[in-house]
DNA sequence: ATGAGAGGAATGTGATCACAAATCCTGCCT
DNA sequence: AGGCAGGATTTGTGATCACATTCCTCTCAT
């Protein structure tokens, strides 16, 4: 809890950094599920007053990456069943159309950067960096997406991921096994082959594997 | 633009009230696209500050209902061909799957207000009125979605509405022919045949034909 | 007639304040 | 020891203000 000055050559508005900050530490999971927060204490942190904070606060509430009791409390979300696997239905539905897209403008260059991205991985999950590993798994597939050239579904998608960043933490610092990303081989896989329907599988698969082990 | 003061029985903050206003009114198409809103004139259409006009667009603007320039100018978007496109395959993946999982939900009392809606829809039609044909026509959609129990599916599909709210009036307005809601025939049909696959083709070219003719 | 420029109006941003509601903590009573 | 009441503190909400920037419009010179 330090104040973090902004820095002279960031010219966006207040309120944008503070947004983008706090977005990219619930994607990556630093926060756990039903963490409380408090505008005076998110402005104290950025140096700056209320107004930038609640905006901030209200922009991440209307895209689900934190919840708003009734009596306007913050905190970020604990997901029910359900709901977790609602949206494994919707990363089943949207990753595969992206990465499908993206199959044909899937050139070398691509694919050697997706393979040194996946070496990051297996570093985290040696570590056992609950939060590396998620940031890591998030820049594989975006990094892939990015060439579908489709920013709506992929921005819709990355939606998706911000509402499971805290229940991602959850899971994956629960489970202590070292797994291999296997799943990302064969994507690499279908990929060099240009074998669309196994790589819209292997997405499917490996953007719903993790969330099905949270429904104990 | 005249003042529209709060119902004692409404008992929501100020900010969520204008919130939902705006956001019925832009997915409902009462707004054309690229129509410029200013945050003072929200504040005085609704007897409020500034404040809870600020905070109704943020968040409107969070689902893409709104856009700011970057000096921070609201308005209604106005999308370029790829992005209708891309909207249109996000419909086309998101309704056949919550028709899909309504289907064994739909009894005859859906079956049947779904037929008393269509009826309101054709009545719009004849009577050339965009944004109440646009209305039920949602309607329809909303009603059938609601019985397959996916509620962040759904509001991730009412997200796009919204985003295409002020296009489609835009697109509305401008075909004057009446023609028939047709592809509602045939995913009643479906519903009452059960018969899946059919429902999912139904919806899914409902959804996207008449982004269909946008591509001009 | 047209283009550039200056001045004024309009607009968003962030800070601060008063207020009400919720929450938390303390101490008392049973 | 446990629960409850009551006050103190915390917290979100909405209004207002000062300020910087942007936008518009009117004017004047070419």
């Amino acid at each position: 809890m330090q104040i973090q000055p902004r820095t002279p050559d960031q010219t966006g508005a207040a309120h944008d950094r503070v947004y983008r900050s706090l977005r990219t530490r619930i994607m990556h999971g630093e926060l756990g599920p039903g963490e409380a927060l408090t505008l005076r204490g998110i402005g104290k942190h950025y140096g700056v007053s209320m107004t930038p904070a609640r905006e901030s606060v209200r922009r991440l509430a209307a895209e689900g990456a934190l919840t708003l009791s009734s009596s306007g409390r913050v905190s970020t979300p604990e997901l029910s069943n359900d709901r977790i696997e609602e949206l494994a239905a919707l990363r089943a539905l949207l990753e595969p159309e992206l990465a499908s897209r993206a199959l044909p403008r899937a050139h070398f260059a691509l694919i050697d950067r997706l393979e040194a991205i996946n070496q990051g991985v297996s570093q985290m999950v040696a570590r056992h960096d609950a939060s590396g590993y998620i940031r890591m798994n998030l820049e594989f597939h975006r990094t892939l997406y990015l060439r579908a050239q489709a920013p709506a579904i992929l921005a819709m998608t990355e939606t998706v991921w911000l509402q499971l960043g805290p229940t991602m933490r959850a899971l994956y610092s629960r489970l202590k096994r070292s797994e291999p990303p296997y799943n990302h081989k064969l994507i690499i896989a279908a990929l060099k082959a240009g074998d669309e329907p196994g790589l819209r599988l292997a997405v499917r698969t490996d953007s719903t594997q993790g969330l099905r082990l949270l429904k104990n």
